[in-house]
RNA sequence: GGGUCGGUGCCCGAGUGGCCAAAGGGAUCUGGCUGUAAACCAGACGGCUCAGCCUACGGGGGUUCAAAUCCCUCCCGGCCCA
């Protein structure tokens, strides 16, 4: 932005590149015109589930850079393309989901995005847009789609792009035409958020570059314009795994609180090892760079403070789940990470409730003496009597903080703090509280 | 449609009548060391009323004292031919 240069900032591009976000351009003078402001964007998002999850993050985030500098962003909801499925990323043919739960999961997803981009008259030109591709692909005729826009692409290159060619080359699985068709969609979504709203850059991560490609080709075919792509690179771990699963369950870590709550996300977070957390936050915080880099070098110096993950997670809390909820998952990790949590007083454990994984029991039930292994896999702290056996054989359950190494153990009033709470814990961080009445 | 190879535990993958809850690897879990890190070391890793029993090697049926292993049939996938 024009700002931005006289006041000696960085511009939105040489920021972007300055966090490693930029992965590989359809043509660099795109650069200058983000720069500039102004220009429309669009990144989409299929609605495979009826939330988003960390793995959209960097995404969202990309809007939202963009929009601050002035350009408008446009946030796709594949409620069409998500019916299909995208090849790409996949080694096997994904299922269908069922119409009714695309619609959910569009609206879902909608309302999900709504909170990272401003969608209000006050964004002036660069006011976000949300738009279903259902929209115009929902309707679209087969004729119509084969004679006008089947005639622009080539099996041949089709059959190139890497999305497709991984599919073609692997032993199992093949891809179904209905996935092959994908990429024809996507570069319809493209040109038609052209035509309506003058939209002319696509984003995406880098294993979308072919199909924003395709895209851009088909831009300048049917509305003889000039678009553009830019991908960002995916996340990844030092360790390889994959960015995004929770430590514990291997499951996904998600934007909506009801599915990984705000004390998960804060973890998963906090966790970040050494190797990554300077690479996640110049993908993620807003901070600027200068923040970052001292954020780095104390890293390097006092790794033992984990300052940076700190700081990343108090930021990703705050964007995702609101500035309120910050206070609250710290003082929940605190309390249980802090020391003991037998000295911690009532009102703290009662706040720490709220944000860790509870239960409630009967007060007469936990005065009939039940066997901990059952309550164990009550809880879901463990999956099974078996493995309630194991851990606590391995030492690894803890009652109120202390290991508990006898099979047969039970819990009983004795067990209660304040009269109300049982705190059980698997391993160094799984923790659930009981909550009796 | 024909031929052929294959379908084993979360994944990959050995096993080809008993010694098989099934080698090995990965993932995962727990303990140790640490910084709620990584790496590393150790153990665990189908279920249960746990020195035993039950369920499992694509589904069903059969042969046998005994089947993941042999036979029949069905389903699914790869490859080749049409």
């Amino acid at each position: 932005m024009a700002l931005a240069d006289s006041l000696g900032m960085a511009t939105l591009s040489e920021d972007l590149i300055a966090r490693g976000l930029i992965y590989q351009s359809t043509d660099d003078e795109v650069f200058s015109l983000l720069d500039a402001g102004g220009l429309t964007c669009y990144i989409g998002f299929d609605p495979t589930a009826d939330s988003l999850h960390v793995g959209s993050l960097l995404q969202i985030c990309m809007l939202r850079r963009l929009q601050q500098a002035g350009n408008r962003p446009i946030a796709l909801a594949g409620g069409a393309t998500g019916m299909i499925g995208d090849p790409g990323g996949k080694t096997a043919e994904r299922s269908l989901l069922s119409i009714e739960e695309i619609a959910n999961n569009t609206e879902a997803v909608a309302t999900q995005l709504s909170r990272f981009l401003d969608f209000s008259l006050h964004a002036g030109t660069s006011q976000a847009l949300l738009v279903n591709n259902f929209e115009w692909l929902g309707e679209l005729n087969l004729m119509t789609f084969l004679r006008d826009v089947g005639k622009h692409f080539t099996v041949n290159q089709m059959v190139a792009k890497e999305s497709v060619k991984s599919r073609l080359d692997r032993a199992e699985g093949g891809i179904s035409f209905t996935e092959f068709s994908y990429m024809l969609l996507q570069a319809t979504d493209f040109a038609e958020l052209y035509e309506r709203y003058g939209c002319t850059v696509q984003l995406g991560g880098s294993d979308q570059w072919g199909n924003i490609t395709m895209g851009t080709d088909y831009v300048r075919r049917r509305c003889g314009a000039q678009a553009y792509g830019l991908t960002s690179p995916l996340v990844t771990k030092s360790d390889g795994t994959k960015f995004g699963k929770s430590e514990s369950g291997n499951e996904r870590v998600w934007l909506d609180q009801q599915r990984t709550s705000p004390y998960a996300l804060y973890q998963f977070f906090l966790s970040t090892e050494d190797a990554d957390v300077t690479t996640y936050l110049r993908y993620f915080s807003f901070r600027p760079l200068d923040e970052i880099e001292e954020l780095e070098a104390r890293t390097q110096s006092h790794p033992q403070e984990r300052a940076a993950q700190r700081a990343l997670a108090d930021e990703m809390i705050a964007l995702i789940h609101g500035d309120a909820e910050v206070g609250r998952v710290q003082r929940a990790s605190t309390a249980l990470f802090g020391g003991q949590v037998t000295l911690l007083d009532r009102d703290v454990l009662e706040q720490v409730l709220a944000d860790v994984p509870n239960s409630r029991m009967e007060i007469a039930a936990l005065r009939a003496e039940p066997l901990l292994s059952d309550v164990l896999v009550q809880c879901g702290l463990v999956k099974s009597k078996s493995e309630a056996r194991r851990a606590i054989e391995q030492g690894g359950i803890f009652v109120n903080d202390v290991a508990v190494n006898n099979n047969e153990a039970i819990l009983s009033g004795h067990d209660l703090l304040f009269d109300s709470f049982v705190i059980l814990r698997r391993g160094k961080r799984a923790y659930h509280v009981i909550r009796c009445t």
